[in-house]
DNA sequence: TCAGAATCTGAATCTCCTC
DNA sequence: TGAGGAGATTCAGATTCTG
């Protein structure tokens, strides 16, 4: 078996594989056949998720929300799903490097399975890494926690070769000179990016966004090195992966994908080496709700806050609301109440006493961003 | 080390437990016999993940280890920590109500497979939740990407019952009137909160923060409940329900850490009843009828109703239905049928003209209810 | 043409009570 | 225990509609 290419030089004109930069037709476990052993630096998997769903889900104003129910999502039970885990867990170790790495990314659903399975084929967990949506779709029913992130794991092959590729100092030096840490932010993909059939739908169910991609190729390979993705979709490791200057391999069963994902490939250009750090930063200014306050012991369970002019007070509560009179709500809401209006931002209209004097709860909040401000 | 709580039903406050608010010694499942079944609303646990992995994940040296050993090593160790998880997990849920929810935490060494057996038990995962920290430890090597976060995982006892504590409408309130989402921030525990010994060295390696546990305990358990911890260590469960109102039960192996717990939890002030009201939404009120509002004659018979924008109008009849061309039905089926919906709440879609303005039924409804106050 | 309003949408294990 | 009815429930951002 061979692995005719190298890392560093541009691989491509040294021995072009037939496979190189092309997408395999066919199931992920038969078509990886056509590989070599050891002929791939990277494997980014996108396996479906087993998602076990309800009925239909309808928002709030009845609009049906459109449910990833392919059928390429249904397994018969949890065993079947690891079986099917098992087998192309294998075969991406086949062919991948001793020094090559292999990300997953899943949700709930199924990562703590794939998390697992991993460790029983004796893949070596380097880090978890969480993908935060800044834009996730709500709980329309309000019984659980918005589900507002997906989980990557990130491994190795084995535990004793620690010769992979991170670019810790590209990642530190991109991320304002601290270290990268293992929660990252994103919008999900959407808008222009989101890749439309011909009839305007969305062209695949789960397409990721681009700046994932580019971060995970930008930490874990070198230009020229060869990606896989095994369950290739809409593309978006090869788009993204051609930009970079990197090749791929995809392998994919349905070919309105593979033909999307052809033709969104061929129209990248691929960027100047100079571009690509802008990829890595970071955004978003941290948002910091009056709760975080209370949880943090900074307003005392019990405290009573006033306006600036003291007509109107309010108690605080441990559940992070305030209450006034019979009525409790969130701090915009009871200030709104007390003064009849339809609307107040309890951050400057709400006060507590400090030494004396009133201040603004503004102040404290402005304190908790103070200490957040190194993160992203 | 007895707090006095009573909660809204009378039957706990009448025959206390003798294990309530206490900490049973021993080992967790052996002890948790002495427990009756389904008698803890809650169970927070926080589980060892390197009791049984621990030379194998975080010896530095991994490659002058003979392979074979290791991995045999390791094989044998995934699976005995396999029954660990399975042992503990199901004495839990013996003990737990089946409205009862359940929450772990863990890191990617253990993680994935404690998700994996609460998934093969049957668990049924409402959220994994991520504890982003604020100050985690730097990655010294410079290998790998700072392992920021923990990992929560939040599961009912089973798939059927959906009758489990969720305080939605509190935690919105509390986080600036936006949902709860599933990535969470706070520092670890550190500084005046972390317990020392009499040596000054800190008295347990892993103890969480309060205000992990405090966002954890305002959102699935009422004043009152009942919370079991089945690895209690230093006793943050035990500290925090103390002071929020809630029971406590807990298990512990070590007389240190026992001896610890009881000292901090003594020292915990519980919160006065006023500040611990849990925010409730509108599934909450008492059901009111629309006929109560026709019989009542705050809507006399005849009235014609409309939707906000005039669209569709129907007819209030003596019965408290309502009809529009030919058909006839309650607020919300008609309201339905003449949207061509398959639902739609009767109560904010029709309107009635008040002094030349449009307002929404509920209005009416919420006077009726603000008469039900009164007199209850 | 522009500004603001209205609509649409995203990997979702998403109600509760009564008869 | 299953069917049916009451009625509660969404955030960010892109796109389309409207005046």
């Amino acid at each position: 078996m061979s692995s005719v290419l190298t890392k560093t030089k541009p691989s491509r004109a040294i021995a072009p594989q037939s496979w190189l930069d092309t997408i395999i037709k066919g199931d992920c476990v038969a078509a990886l056949e056509a590989l070599p052993d050891h002929s791939v630096d990277m494997i980014f998997a996108d396996p479906p998720y087993n998602l076990q769903l309800g009925g239909a889900l309808h928002r709030p104003d009845q609009s049906l929300v459109d449910a990833v129910d392919d059928e390429w999502d249904q397994f018969a039970s949890f065993e079947a799903y690891d079986a099917f885990t098992r087998a192309w867990l294998l075969a991406c170790r086949r062919v991948l490097k001793p020094t090559g790495t292999l990300w997953v990314i899943g949700s709930y659903h199924n990562i703590f399975r794939v998390g697992a399975t991993l460790q029983d084929l004796h893949f070596w967990i380097l880090n978890d890494i969480v993908w935060r949506k800044t834009n996730p779709m709500p709980n329309f029913k309000g019984r659980r926690f918005q589900n507002a992130h997906e989980t990557l794991i990130w491994a190795a092959p084995n535990a004793k070769h620690k010769g992979y590729t991170f670019n810790y100092d590209a990642l530190k030096a991109a991320n304002d000179d601290v270290q990268m840490r293992s929660d990252w932010l994103f919008p999900i993909c959407s808008g222009s990016e989101r890749l439309k059939d011909e009839n305007g739908q969305k062209a695949h169910p789960t397409q990721k966004p681009e700046a994932l991609l580019a971060r995970i190729l930008m930490a874990s390979t070198k230009p020229g090195d060869i990606v896989l993705d095994p369950f290739f979709g809409s593309g978006t490791t090869g788009a993204v992966a051609k930009r970079l200057g990197r090749h791929f391999v995809g392998v994919e069963r349905e070919q309105a994908y593979i033909d999307a994902a052809t033709r969104r490939i061929a129209a990248v250009e691929p960027l100047g080496k100079a571009t690509l750090s802008v990829l890595t930063g970071k955004k978003a200014e941290p948002r910091v709700a009056f709760n975080v306050l209370v949880e943090s012991d900074m307003i005392k369970p019990g405290t009573v806050l006033t306006d600036a002019r003291r007509r109107h007070s309010a108690i605080v509560r441990a559940d992070g609301t305030l209450a006034s009179g019979g009525e409790a709500g969130s701090i915009h809401r009871l200030g709104a109440r007390v003064q009849g209006l339809d609307a107040c931002n309890g951050w400057t209209f709400w006060h507590y006493e400090d030494e004396g004097a009133l201040k603004p709860i503004d102040v404290l909040r402005a304190k908790v961003r103070a200490g957040l401000e190194k993160l992203a």
